[in-house]
DNA sequence: TATTGTTATACTCTATAACTATA
DNA sequence: TATAGTTATAGAGTATAACAATA
């Protein structure tokens, strides 16, 4: 409990807002190497541990599994990732990355990290490494 | 540039995840108050300052101008807004908060900073402080 | 019977364009 | 002719439910 008075527009706002603005600077990068942003957020996921299910996948980019499933054929057709059944369980997929899909995350990113650096570079070092933190720590521990 | 490797999600990633998660958060407050997110969206700039044209109201929300008038339609039925042509220029519409669409605001965003308080107070005070400064500039600022 | 993945459908949200009225 | 507001329509994105394959 502070006992500061706080003048500030809600949190959910101020978050939806800029998130939606970085999401537009994400954009056009993301469509330069003709990726979607639900593709690339598969990417992402994939990079950092490959997984056993299409359902756990979803889950864990809080999307629909459904919605996945288009995306996951795009990214196949294209080599970026491998989905193969499990053959000991074949009803499940085994989702992981191609070099290839691999090589396109590591050089999108690099570019978004990029964009990303403008934005961040309005705050001091200092305050930046503590904003970073605390809003993945509480992406991480709540949502 | 600081010289430290950023092993973190891409900050579009994290701000609309918590940003998801918040929108959750603030819905069954809402919905007790019986208003929506737009519409409470609405109440929160008029009480800061009224509006002389709706597009401007729409500008400043980040909504299309078109998807605000149901929105308007049914805040001024409720009696929660006050929407009168300009004498002097009787195409715009005078936008300000009636004592009752006050009262309702100050109401939900209570209860709102109550619920905000329950995920920041994960954070020590001084990164509590830091992170919501650091949101709000960089939201104002740029988006 | 339960679970994974898939397909088809319906629904919500949002943007586009056309219209009215004022200036 | 230009602008504020409104209405109608179409499009994108998303979720719901039914289905097929496997356990």
């Amino acid at each position: 409990m502070s006992g500061e008075a706080e003048d500030r527009p809600d949190l959910a706002a101020m978050l939806m807002r800029l998130g939606r603005h970085m999401v537009a600077v994400e954009q056009p990068i993301l469509a330069a190497h003709d990726i979607s942003m639900w593709g690339y957020a598969v990417l992402t996921v994939l990079r950092d541990e490959p997984m056993r299910t299409q359902t756990a996948l979803a889950r864990s980019i809080g999307a629909d599994k459904t919605r996945l499933i288009p995306v996951l054929d795009e990214l196949q057709k294209r080599g970026l990732i491998e989905r193969e059944p499990d053959p000991a369980d074949r009803r499940v997929r085994l989702l992981g990355l191609t070099p290839a899909g691999r090589a396109l995350h590591q050089a999108a990113q690099t570019e978004i990290r990029e964009a990303e650096a403008v934005l961040l570079d309005q705050l001091p070092a200092g305050d930046r490494r503590t904003f970073l933190r605390a809003l993945e720590k509480l992406g991480t521990e709540s949502a």
